[in-house]
DNA sequence: TTATAATATTCCATTTTTGGAATATTGTCA
DNA sequence: TGACAATATTCCAAAAATGGAATATTATAA
């Protein structure tokens, strides 16, 4: 295997190592939203939503749909959902949080 | 689901965003191996990988067990695997790495 | 054209990560 | 005990991430 696949699969580590954006990968796993649905939901300053949402689109997570005035996100790695959930069993049994 | 779960996933993701630490991970689906094994076969400074594996058992990713002069280190995690398939999957069938 | 709503970008100070170099610790054996 | 092998720790400067505040861009509608 390639160095530079190490790379880019830091990369995309890199974008998930961060409670906001984990926060809204949580929120796009319920479908497609808008940036203004992300802002109101959860409660973040635009700009920091914004930037989050860049983050993730660079690793190649998500993907964005632009339509007037508004810009949706959505979910682009499909096994993310299981790893996820195999993490929520280990964290839940875990002794000290 | 709690703040602090969210802070826990993304300690786990930060553990996995580094590439030395993904080769280590790699290294270790092979099975339990020592440090030496993991510093002659990888090519970083011992204190380099040490500090990666405590930082990768910090995380609760990996596991570690001394016996005599030697620590052997291995995985904990059962998910990663599939998880770490389907990224290559992915990422192999990337148009421009 | 102008105002406005939705989103993105820039700037910046603070904190965190990174990896090299030197050194410390620990266990074993003679 | 003393030497040595395996591993961990500390120190440090450079690089990167963080998040707040202000501002810019873009599309639409009046």
């Amino acid at each position: 295997m390639k160095s530079n696949l190490y790379e880019r699969k830091a990369q995309i580590f890199k974008a998930l190592s961060n409670p906001v954006r984990l926060e809204i990968i949580d929120f796009l796993a319920d479908g497609e939203k808008c940036v203004c649905e992300i802002v109101e939901n959860l409660n973040y300053e635009q700009p920091h939503i914004s930037k989050s949402l860049i983050k993730l689109k660079e690793a190649g997570l998500i993907k964005d749909r632009k339509e007037g005035l508004n810009v949706y996100y959505s979910l682009k790695i499909c096994c993310m959902g299981d790893f996820f959930n195999c993490l929520n069993k280990i964290l839940e049994s875990e002794p000290k949080l």
